[in-house]
DNA sequence: TTGCTCCTCACGTCACGTGAGGTGGC
DNA sequence: TTGCTCCTCACGTCACGTGAGGTGGC
C-alpha cells in the first residue's frame, strides 16, 4: 500500500504533468481506468505520485491509438501478452498509414475537379477535349460518362480512355465532336441534327471498313446493363437534341452509341 | 433539367455502385449533402445516374478524410479553391501520417511492460537492475521514479540515466543496491537498517572525494519541486524502513538523496 | 409463403468537448 | 472582491451502426 505522502495535485496539475485535458482524466474515472484518488475538505480530488504513474502509462497507451477498453487490460499485462499486443497494434498503425498514404495520392489527382473520383489519364483526356475548344457542358457530359464507368470498371478505364484518346488523331473525330457539341444546343426539330447524324453514321462506316467488319472489343466491352443504361440516360436526358440524334441514328441503322466499345449496325 | 430517365436503382443498389452503406447515403440526404430523389409508388427512393455521380464524388473526398461539413462546399468548388483545399488536406494527411509513424516508434518500445512510457534507455537500465538480481518490488520503485523524471523533463532523461548507468560499473554501487533490496524488507526498528545507512554515507563520502567536493551536476538537477517531492513521496511510500533510513541518513548528514542529482551535506 | 429490401424513428458508439449552474481557494 | 480552479450533471460532436417495428417486392 502506497502511503498518502507526498505532493498532492489537484486535478489540473495532474492533467498538466501527463500532458492530458482536465475532461480527459475525468473521463478515465468515469470508465473505470482510473482509480478516483482521495478527496480534501472542499470535494477536490487529490492525486498522488502513483496516480500520475498511472495516468502517465494511460496516455503513452491511448495515444498509440489503442481504444480505451484495451488500455485497461493492456495496463495489467504481462510482457508476453504486452509483446503480443504490441504486434497487433503497430499493424493495425502500418494499415492506417498505408491507407492515408493511399488517400494522399487520390487527394493529389483531386487537386483539378475534373479529378473528383477519376483517374489522372480521364482527367487528361477531359483537358484534350477542352483544347479543342468544347463546351463545359459537353466536358460536363463526359466528366459524368466516365465517373460511371470508372465506378463500375476501375480496372478497365485506363485502356478504354486510352483508345478513346486515341481516336481522336483523327481530324475527323475531333471535327464531329464540335458539331455534336453544337447539336446540344438544338431544338429536336433543327435540320442540322440530320447533318450531324449523317456525320456520324458515315464515321461508323469507315470504323467498320477499316476493320474489315471485325472492330476491335467485344460487343459487350464489360459494361452491366446498370452502367450502360445509366450512360444513356446521363447524354440523353442532357437534352431533347440528343434523345433526337439518337432515333436519327437508329434510321441510319445504328444502335448502341455510347462512350465505350463498338456501335452496333441494326441488322 | 436532367430528365428522369433511364435506369432507377434503389438505395441499395446505388449504395452498392458508389461503394458505401445504404445508411451512409441516408445520412448524405439527412445532413442535407445529398439530394432527395424521387420516390416510387412504394415510398422506396429511386436514384438516376445524376444521384449516383454526386455520390461517388461525395465518397471521393469523405474517404480522403474530409469532413462531410466541407465536402458540400469543395463539390461546387471552382479548380482554383479546389486546388487550394487539396493542398490543405494534404498537408492534413501528411501530419497525420508523421503523427502516426511517432507512434509506431513509441509503441515499439512498448513492447515491455518497463517501455510504456518510457526511452528504451531506462527499460535497459532496468533490465541491468534485474541482471543484479534485485526484486520486481525494487525495479517497480525505480520505474516509477524514472516515469515520473520522463514525464517532467524528457529532455534530459537520457543523459541521466546514462549517468546512472555508469555508476554501476562499481561493485560497491552494486553492492548497495541488493542491501537497500533487502533494506526494503525490514522492519523500522532492524539493525540492518543502520547498516545500510553507514554504507550509503560511506558512499556519499568518497563521490564526494573523488570530484574534490565538487561534484558533477548542479544542486538543483533540472527536476521541478514537484516532481522530486513525488520521488521523494514514491520512494518513501514503498516501506516504513525507507523512511526510517532517510532519517538514519539525516543523523549521519546528508539529504535529498533521490535518483537524480548528487546527496547534499548537511551543514 | 419465405426471405430480402425498403421505410422511419431513435438510441448507441467513441473519447472526450462544452456549456450550465454552483462553490472553493488565493 | 476578482479571477481562476474545482465540482456535477448533461447535452453535443462526428459519421454513421444498430436494432425496433412495420411494409413492399419477387
Amino acid at each position: 500500500m502506497a502511503s498518502a505522502r507526498g505532493p498532492l495535485l489537484t486535478i489540473g496539475q495532474a492533467a498538466a504533468y501527463a500532458g492530458v485535458t482536465v475532461r480527459a482524466v475525468r473521463h478515465y474515472h468515469q470508465i473505470g481506468l482510473l482509480a478516483e484518488p482521495d478527496r480534501d475538505a472542499s470535494g477536490y480530488r487529490r492525486y498522488n505520485a502513483g496516480h500520475v504513474i498511472e495516468l502517465i502509462r494511460i496516455r503513452a497507451l491511448a495515444e498509440a491509438g489503442v481504444p480505451l477498453s484495451r488500455v485497461a487490460e493492456l495496463l495489467k499485462a504481462s510482457d508476453e501478452d504486452l509483446a503480443e499486443a504490441v504486434t497487433e497494434i503497430d499493424d493495425n498503425l502500418q494499415a492506417e498509414i498505408a491507407r492515408l498514404e493511399e488517400h494522399r495520392h487520390a487527394v493529389a489527382q483531386l487537386a483539378t475537379v475534373d479529378g473528383l473520383a477519376l483517374p489522372q489519364e480521364v482527367a487528361d483526356y477531359l483537358d484534350l477535349l477542352r483544347s479543342f475548344g468544347l463546351s463545359d457542358r459537353m466536358i460536363r457530359v463526359e466528366r459524368d460518362g466516365w465517373l460511371l464507368i470508372a465506378a463500375s470498371a476501375p480496372d478497365a478505364v485506363v485502356d478504354w480512355i486510352a483508345e478513346k484518346r486515341a481516336s481522336f488523331d483523327q481530324p475527323e473525330i475531333v471535327d464531329f465532336y464540335r458539331n455534336l457539341d453544337k447539336a446540344m444546343e438544338c431544338e429536336p426539330d433543327d435540320p442540322f441534327l440530320e447533318e450531324v447524324a449523317d456525320q456520324l453514321a458515315d464515321l461508323f462506316e469507315r470504323y467498320y471498313e477499316a476493320f474489315n467488319q471485325e472492330p476491335p472489343g467485344a460487343p459487350e466491352p464489360g459494361l452491366d446493363e446498370t452502367t450502360v443504361a445509366m450512360l444513356d440516360a446521363g447524354a440523353m436526358g442532357v437534352s431533347p437534341a440528343m434523345h433526337r440524334l439518337e432515333q436519327l441514328l437508329q434510321e441510319r441503322g445504328w444502335t448502341n452509341w455510347n462512350d465505350v466499345g463498338p456501335p452496333q449496325r441494326i441488322t
